[in-house]
DNA sequence: TATGAATGAGCCTTCATTCAT
DNA sequence: AATGAATGAAGGCTCATTCAT
């Protein structure tokens, strides 16, 4: 039940085995990610990539082949992680109502934590999901959450605290899309609405509104 | 009541005057309007637009500028094609269950008909907003929305069909948000979830998904 | 004797009748003048001209022929005009020394008064005088300047107050020269030598110079 | 007494460690000597600088940032390499008339050995010394060469053979430039009076005369 | 393992020039 | 006589990638 330790690998090269190398490529799987998430893929820069991250640039072409396949790496670690999270909440440890506003906030809490996945989300998605394509555990790594929150959506219904009938997979999306919108559209949202939407009390209102709409429209 | 249906200019450029430099220049907005929603900014490139306009490159820099201030007109230009939907439904003529049903509709149907908007919200995110801050009205073109919207909240909370207490900028935002995300994201999902999200019947499913939270949660 | 009213022609297009047309192609000569002059032939925009000249682009290809034609014509009327005002003044009626004086002074007011003139100069010896090998009547332009010269020094020579043997050709490169290279160089000059070199002070005192170094030189 | 040979530098980027850099560097330095002294800055080109260069045109930039500061480079090295030369000279140790013979020979000698380096300096006073205003040492450069001047005018003075209140710094001017001008504008010239001023015999006549007139200038 | 140097394709932008009215 | 619109070639500069040590 615990979060897989398996490293999701898109390299073709092998494993680096000294503790120095690990380091370097840990450097710059780092810098990659802030590069990527900051600028999209098109726009990132490999000598930036190489700066940051205090390496030789032909390393990175060493360790993960080219710029496509390192955004690759990246992007699927950036899931792993998440996955990684989402797991150790342990809802199904919980009663429904808790379950669900559980997993409600974690998502918001977690999307304005890492603006960096939604970055890469949305870059993934301008790329019409190319890259993921070629990632083959993707799918499978879903599959347990999609588990979870039928199971926490079944229970609900059979004691009466939630309406039957809920799509799991179109209410995950729901849950994932109200604060993946508000962190990912946070800059012209700001602007068009003229005010602050990341402040620490701007999140707790939006964490109160995301489970008053989803709790409000699971009542039965 | 209609917001006017002024055409938001970001351009430098005096406006052409013949029909021909006009015809020009539209040309180049639909074709890097493609070219930025299907690559992003640092993706798209200025031959390429050129050539789908089927125009010669120098036009775009007589008409626009650079690459930047084409981007700005794009972004522009796509926002207020959707306020001025957005403005022709009407919904303060509507019952306020039948408003708020017609604004959740129209949102994920918009979005859905327009993923190069969704492409290009998202890339504008990525740029921290730095292109939008340069326009001016942006701001002044929402607030006819969200005046709609707090009215049709106010009306439906009177007549006793609505929940109370709801912050109609919160609301909007999800409103958006649960369709934006749903379309922007098609790709990853379909791969997580190993569905087709834009089928007309997926659509369907999803529209009636939303209306159901939507208004499920606004029950008193 | 007067300066010949000729105007040196190198464009390949008839001349004008209107006056219209006339004042445009005024005009236009004026705008090339300033042009070429401040940033040379290849910084020169034809754009800039026409702009300037507060004329059609479409003009300077009409009444000029392309840019090439364009800058000998400027160049052909530049140094008609200096030796227009060089005949007019009359020095074969003074007596040596003061017609030596008058010759040494007008070249270093004339030039400082006309820097266009040098940086053309400049510039048409940048392209090895391929220009102006193309205008025919350059050479006649300036034989009877020699003329005057060798016989101010052979009058001199005569009265016994210049030294004899004296070769007016380079004698006349020697005074174009002390004032030529003063205009033309001013600015690395001025920081070379950390000191203002086109205040009328300044000028007065290269003045006084240059005709104690030509006469001083030409003493017997 | 020596100036000290330093080379001044102006590049931003840091000196290439290895030999063979440094020999690419050296190559497009020469390269971009030949290219801007015989186009101009705005008629040089990039391409054929990295063509003559026989380097790849990426290393220009690499090496030298852009056109603009490999020709302040270019402009900067130039000037030092003359002050070497005339450091070299040693006219410090030579009686006053010798002195001031060699500086008048060394001066239209190396300007007709190195026409690039008079179009340099066109061509940065075309820009009115917008480069060059950006090195910082060019002002000290020529301090010791005007201490030189004055020091040998003062002992000529001293010793009778001079006259006296010569300006030192006129004087440079006037000794420069009538060997630049005669250069610098060889092609006018030759065209203007019909003669070949780069031949050996011409040279040797041009220097004798430059010598009569600044020693005939000079007796007392 | 790591690095400095090099490369060629391609990108944004500009230019002189011509077309059509 | 004059003009707005268009063009193709090229120019400066940058990028991902590879070579040689």
């Amino acid at each position: 039940m615990n979060a897989p330790s398996q490293t999701v690998e898109a390299s073709p090269s092998p494993r680096p085995a000294s503790a120095r190398a690990h380091a370097t490529r840990r450097r710059i799987l780092d810098a990659a990610l802030h590069e990527f998430a900051s600028k999209g893929f098109a726009g990132a820069r490999v000598d930036e990539i190489a700066a940051r991250a205090d390496a030789n640039k032909r390393m990175i072409y060493a360790y993960f082949g080219n710029k496509d396949a390192l955004w690759l790496t990246v992007l699927t670690h950036a899931y792993a992680a998440k996955r990684a999270e989402e797991n150790a909440l342990h809802v199904t440890d919980l009663p429904p109502h808790q379950a669900m506003a559980r997993l409600v906030s974690f998502n918001l809490r977690y999307t304005a934590e890492h603006p960096e996945f939604v970055a890469l989300l949305n870059q993934e998605n301008l790329h019409r999901g190319a890259y993921l394509a070629r990632s083959d555990d993707i799918h499978d790594l879903y599959l347990p959450l999609l588990d979870t929150m039928r199971a926490v959506l079944d229970r609900g219904a059979a004691e009466g605290v939630f309406r039957a009938g809920v799509d799991p997979v179109q209410l995950y999306i729901t849950i994932v899309g109200i604060g993946h919108f508000y962190v990912a559209n946070q800059f012209t949202l700001a602007q068009i609405l003229d005010t602050a939407l990341m402040t620490p009390q701007a999140l707790e209102e939006r964490d109160a509104h995301c489970n008053a709409v989803i709790l409000g429209y699971l009542r039965p």
